[in-house]
DNA sequence: ATCGGCTCGCGCAA
DNA sequence: TGCGCGAAGCCGAT
């Protein structure tokens, strides 16, 4: 028998529209026994638009639901500080999950070959999976595709409006604003949670080799770097997103407009790394803001970083395969790069001096230092920090792998869209416009650590970065040597 | 303290 | 085809 359940919820709920990718030719084996959810990106229970397309699919052929989550630790530049964030999210998640009567299996394997063994031994129907937007995941899942023997979809489940609402490359935040703007009282809606009519009763526990009930154990068992740390500003999951969004918006928003590029406070929500593993819907982040009785200058400054900047990113990654790389930088400014490739760099560091704040830039070297004993770097020092690579490095490509290297080991929100896109703003002026030429730089935007120092109190800064520093830390000087 | 110029190309209005 | 305008830039002039 073969039905049309997935179609038929497409198009019957407006919803999904513009949200689902088709992503092989088989049938909806409607005499299965379940369907499968790949869970990769979206990693949380509440106000998961994939979770809710497959838990519809589910109540529509009347099967229960499974969640799958493959633990891959071979991931390039895995930490424990990134596992075990992860971990606790996904602690949550299957909690969440269980009290809903969705099944949860967490292996440790190659998810992309994992889930299409699942399927087979839970006979599943159809396998559905939400989107991360990156190449690696891209792969993962149109390898999976190929080999499940069932239908497999993909679900847009992270964006509030829509990826594919826009159908190419956007040139800027100005061209794609005024798409969402169009559009978006439409999106930011409350949309209730779906959950299976019929509990996934099987046993789960001969599926699955592993379990996420203790993620400090388990992220410090697997092979990945150990000596970038857990931190202890962000503990991972749903409800620690939910009670930071609550304390930003009470506490940081109503200053949001003004305060947001004084790094002398820290006035930025800290979401980003709950938003890069999908720990909390960015839909319910937007609504929390927006019904907050902040000054509309606030809510609005903060919805256009949420929302406009953090979709360009995506956009950005989505229809541009060269995101990580100088081919993905505009006409105007790889010829100016390469006009200025030769121009004497008054420093050049190494990696290693990098890596370890050792510049004669103090500013900088705090910037460095919250990345690595934080995993993150205030946003305004994060554009600084980027630009100050490409003018102490031999080449672009140079700088460009270094700014790439350094983030997505430390930050907890590496390896996202924001990060890449805002790299590619620093380095290759992706997004921004030419400016007057200068050397090293060319034609793309310059900032200065001097300008910087007049603007800000930055020495309020600089001494937040060395208590934060105070337990010195062991991955600051013991840091890997690798490259 | 504020302002214009720098410089390119998209995308809309005409 | 013309024209307004853009992530947070810098710099010099008023």
């Amino acid at each position: 028998m073969i039905l049309e359940g997935i179609e038929m919820l497409a198009d019957a709920d407006s919803l999904f529209e513009k949200r689902v990718v088709q992503l092989n030719s088989r049938p909806v084996d409607g005499g299965g026994d379940c369907i499968v959810y790949w869970m990769q990106r979206s990693q949380r229970a509440y106000g998961n638009l994939a979770l809710k397309y497959a838990a519809g699919v589910a109540n529509h052929l009347q099967k229960p639901l499974l969640v799958y989550f493959g633990l891959y630790d071979r991931y390039p530049m895995g930490s424990a500080r990134a596992f075990r964030f992860m971990l606790e999210g996904l602690k949550e998640t299957a909690a969440a999950l269980g009290e809903h009567g969705v099944g949860f299996v967490f292996r440790r394997e190659q998810p992309w070959v994992g889930v299409v063994s699942l399927a087979e031994q839970v006979r599943a129907c159809a396998v559905v999976v939400d989107e991360d937007y990156l190449k690696t995941g891209r792969v993962w899942r149109s390898s999976a595709a190929e080999r499940l023997r069932m239908r497999c979809v993909q679900v847009d489940a992270d964006t509030i409006v829509p990826a594919r609402n826009t159908p190419k490359e956007e040139w800027g935040a100005y061209t794609l604003r005024p798409k969402i703007l169009k559009v978006l009282q439409d999106y930011l809606i409350d949309i209730p949670d779906t959950w299976p009519q019929r509990p996934f009763e099987a046993h789960v526990d001969s599926w699955r080799d592993i379990t996420c009930e203790d993620p400090a154990a388990l992220a410090s068992s697997l092979d990945v770097e150990q000596k970038v740390a857990p931190v202890e500003w962000a503990r991972g999951g749903h409800s620690k997103a939910v009670s930071r969004l609550n304390s930003f918006i009470d506490n940081k928003l109503p200053d949001y407009a003004q305060e947001r590029n004084e790094i002398g406070v820290d006035c930025t929500s800290g979401l980003s790394p709950y938003l890069h593993f999908g720990q909390i819907s960015p839909l319910e982040a937007a609504l929390a803001v927006s019904g907050s009785d902040a000054p509309d200058e606030s809510v609005d400054a903060f919805l256009e970083q949420l929302i406009v900047r953090r979709e360009l990113a995506i956009n950005f990654c989505l229809y541009n395969d060269k995101y990580d790389s100088l081919d993905g930088a505009p006409q105007w400014a790889r010829e100016t790069l390469e006009r200025h490739r030769s121009d004497p760099r008054p420093e050049v560091y190494s990696l290693q001096e990098l890596e370890r704040a050792q510049t004669h830039d103090e500013l900088w070297n705090a910037a460095q230092t919250e990345l690595v004993s934080a995993g993150r770097i205030h946003g305004y020092m994060r554009m600084l920090w980027a630009k100050k690579l490409l003018e102490w490095s031999e080449s672009p490509e140079d700088a460009l792998a270094r700014a790439l290297f350094l983030n997505d080991k430390y930050a907890l929100d590496g390896r996202d869209p924001n990060g890449y896109a805002n790299i590619a703003w620093c380095i290759y002026g992706k997004h921004d416009r030419p400016f007057p030429s200068r050397p090293v730089f060319g034609r793309i935007r310059y900032m200065s650590t001097a300008a910087a120092k007049r603007k800000m109190r930055w020495q309020d800064y600089v001494s937040r970065v060395q208590k934060l520093n105070k337990n010195p830390l062991k991955s600051l000087h013991g840091a890997d040597q690798n490259r």
